[in-house]
DNA sequence: TACCCCATGTAATCAGTTACATGATTAT
DNA sequence: ATAATCATGTAACTGATTACATGGGGTA
């Protein structure tokens, strides 16, 4: 198999199988939980790779366990497509974010709605900030240093968001 | 026409032909030089929401000029459905980072190697980072409040990953 | 006259979202 | 019993990237 044509997708699902069996479900909630503010995925994605990662050889598909769940293994070759993937440059980021497409464009806007859009985002990234701030120590404890590195950027990105919304709002137009 | 079905990237090229008439390709040039870092387009989808915006009527095609240029005009519905599209309440951002997915399985990379995946990201964001600033007098002249806010927090996002580069840098693995 | 940049467009493919459809297990 | 949550999967669609193909106009 042409380990060139492994996406980002599928190599985050053969890197967290390196803990472990898991299961479609556990990805989706793995990826969500851990790196979701830099790469989302959807479980429709997810059950689809790992059917693909499975024809490959990647993954062997476990037993089914309670509850129809599926584990999944990597295998001694989805191990090495996995570490042939990492070693390769990463590439751009891309970032879609309406706010900011919206603001950019806000003349357009009621100024008071425009603020209560940034009102309403503002809520939510505090949220995630407080969220994410909670498993400082426990990765901290962990000595998992890569983890926490991606952790630190998501805390950075939401706090920047925040003082970003706060600063547009200090604008006399409410 | 239904104008629930705007879709964010036909509202950016509605958004920009406010300002007046502009071909296909300026719109590609004012995307990727105004808001490029919180949305992206390609040539092929400009190209083809321009035609499919002109078939609802929402924009028109002017005449070619010269090297086949052929500028849009937005149209008064156009303009309706901007305004209705604006009004909305914007949705969630989704990022693509694929830097950060490097480094949460980063003990799976040799360090120096993901030491210099980092110093080679370092240096495209500082890059861009000095080109946004370059922006900023300009803007503040000019009064573009929305327009610089934007530039803003462009600005703040690099500084973010060159601080945070900088912080995994510092660590003793190179 | 040759090269580079401007400029438009299509075709093929790949990636990603949403809606639909189903069923098991646990907690109340 | 019943509701909530766990769990898997497919189908249809929409969005986005890449490669291909073409040609005009300016400048060295």
């Amino acid at each position: 198999m042409n380990r060139q044509d492994l996406n980002p997708t599928a190599a985050s699902i053969l890197g967290f199988l390196h803990e472990g069996p898991l299961t479609g479900w556990d990805l989706v909630n793995k990826t969500t939980t851990t790196i979701a503010d830099f790469w989302n995925v959807t479980k429709s994605q997810v059950y689809g790779e790992l059917r693909h990662l499975a024809e490959q050889g990647l993954v062997r598909e476990g037993k089914t366990g309670r509850r129809e769940r599926r584990p999944y293994t990597i295998t001694k070759s989805g191990r090495a497509a996995f570490s042939e993937w990492i070693a390769r440059e990463p590439g751009e980021k891309t970032m879609r974010f309406p706010l900011a497409l919206t603001m950019y464009f806000g003349r357009h806007v009621e100024p008071s709605r425009l603020a209560a859009f940034c009102r309403g985002h503002r809520a939510r990234h505090v949220a995630q900030l407080e969220t994410l701030q909670g498993f400082v120590p426990v990765l901290q404890k962990a000595g998992a240093d890569h983890e926490l590195a991606v952790l630190k950027l998501g805390i950075g990105f939401h706090a920047l968001v925040v003082n970003w919304i706060d600063d547009v709002l200090k604008k006399p137009d409410r």
